[in-house]
DNA sequence: GATGAATGAGTATTCATTCAT
DNA sequence: TATGAATGAATACTCATTCAT
């Protein structure tokens, strides 16, 4: 029971600390606000994570689902804009975690993890679909499209890409991911393992 | 270093902050921070501006060049990526301006100053170029790509786009564009008068 | 002096603090000088009172010995004198506590506070004792003169009322009170028991 | 001209001085205040009186009725009195110079001016016509109940006093202050040269 | 092991005052 | 002489963190 409790503790700690950093960004973000939103003493942060900077990392630490880069290789993409548009990211306020972080992105090792974060997440993934010289520089733009789309829904919050859902993305994203990759895309993701070519 | 003069210190003030505020955001900034680095007493910010977020808003107003809305339509697209990419943001520590306020969307006023920013400079005049229906989506999602590549120019720093200029994007920015916009436009800025179609 | 004792340490701030804003008023008392004062950090007193202006107001609450208006009517003028003139007001140093806030009464807060004291105290008590006519200017000109009085002891120091002693006013008290309210004061507080008519 | 606009802007200074001192007292007011009040510049102040606190012993002296001391006797009372409740004092706030002097009476200086204040205007006066035994501490007594009087018009503002005129108090003063002093004493001012007897 | 008292460096901001022009 | 730029110490208050119990 006491390593139920502390369990228990712990993760209300890291639920807390994952909601701040993500709405107020790390500088913002005290720690006794998330002690009192967890309603636990503020000690306990430093007995279970060590320091405010460890709990930031473990709070923010893989924050993609785990199944974004498994399953058909041409609905990757489909995939991603998924993740950044219709996936339920309640837990960190709402807004894709990469956005969350970007606002604490004035410290070099949060940069550093968001650096890692892209590179893992899209850049990689999308380089060895791409065919082709530019390979790079082209998964690279896509990329920056995924998240420039996260931006502007939650942060910039513009009327359209607000309210979007995937599926009204779908066309025009597979066009032009089909375009940049060099190779067929496919815009939907097909829920009974078919894929639908747009 | 001058002494006894306003304007001149008013200029330094004006010049630390930004850089300031585009590193390390609002929060980790400390007005004692850019006094320092401009040489002179805290106490003239003060003064001068009034409060630290009314220098934040004069450090971070008109961070658009001017003539980004001016110059033939079908090259619109091309000199956002060049000012995304190719422009000398030094004063902004180097990073494009949207990204150094990112930086500071904790705060409401700030991301009401995003907001904006991205409506006019983008959004806006990017709509009234596309033609057909789902205009304000489409204009929104190449809004997004732009903000996109700003992001992963400079805070995710990835390997290609770091290094790229604008006229390597060009041929690719110039499809995706034409596509979504559903008229020709031009990758490069013709320097000469002429504007060259990719 | 006691260490990692709460309680210990709030009423050593308490005390402080009392002394502080009555001798120097709000504005003039620093929380640093109350810290130092109670040889504690000057953040505890965030910590416990919550702000500045809540110490001072649980500094200053109830100021007034709680049996003032207990006893016999005829003996109340009597005993609100002892109360300005007798009373060891030690821990307001020295002073009458109404003294001590008005001398903060710049702030509106402070203000309304020294209203309701003095009425609750000595405006609503008396005027139930005085007959016909006018009862509230006559309650009004007898509280007046207690203030006075506490007023000319301790700020002005006048070398008579300095050094008075309830019973030497008592003579004068009397013939006034009896006058004022139209009915017999007493001018003394008869500790055995009986009230001694002057 | 030079010198009258000096005279002038000396004569603003002291004016805004006296009214800021008054209302707020010493330490809620700032140099800066009275200079913006005033229309000039702060520095001013310095090059005219010295320091802050030169400037408040000058606005603050002499703040008594030339003609106060001056006339019958036996209306010297009720000359204090009216004094006290009819005079007009906008230029100290609305409320009774001692008043606003009190305001400030954390510092010791502006306590001594009470005092000396107090003693030349009410106590010495009265000291001179109270008879028999004890008559600096009947003086100090009736001077008392000026004070106390002036406290509760203006600071507590009880609602009878607060709006009361010199007349309606003139009966109850001239009672009291005939059994005080022991020598007939009226309770009004004969604007006409004559006194009469209440 | 857990509570919470204590700490000291940090924050933005305002002050009276001086000094250069 | 007079303007206003500059100063540095002070203000209330918050922070992450430690240590005693």
């Amino acid at each position: 029971m006491q390593k139920r409790d502390r369990e228990a503790t712990r993760a209300r700690l890291l639920e807390a600390a994952r909601l701040r950093f993500a709405r107020q960004g790390y500088d913002a973000t005290s720690v006794r606000d998330i002690a009192r939103d967890s309603g636990v003493d503020a000690t306990l942060i430093f007995r279970y994570f060590g320091s405010k900077k460890q709990l930031f990392d473990q709070a923010t630490a893989a924050a993609r689902p785990a199944d974004l880069l498994e399953g058909p290789q041409e609905e990757l993409v489909a995939r991603m804009v998924r993740t950044v548009v219709d996936h339920d990211w309640t837990e960190y306020g709402g807004e894709h975690p990469l956005v969350a972080m970007l606002r604490s992105s004035a410290h070099e090792d949060a940069r550093q993890r968001i650096r890692k974060e892209v590179c893992d997440t899209y850049v990689n993934a999308l380089r060895d679909l791409a065919e082709g010289e530019d390979a790079e520089l082209r998964a690279e733009l896509l990329s920056a499209w995924m998240v420039g789309i996260g931006i502007l829904r939650s942060v910039v919050a513009t009327p359209a890409l607000a309210e979007a859902r995937a599926a009204d993305l779908a066309p025009h994203i597979a066009t032009v991911a089909t375009g940049l990759l060099g190779r067929p895309m496919s815009g939907t993701v097909d829920q009974r393992g078919e894929s639908s070519q747009t």
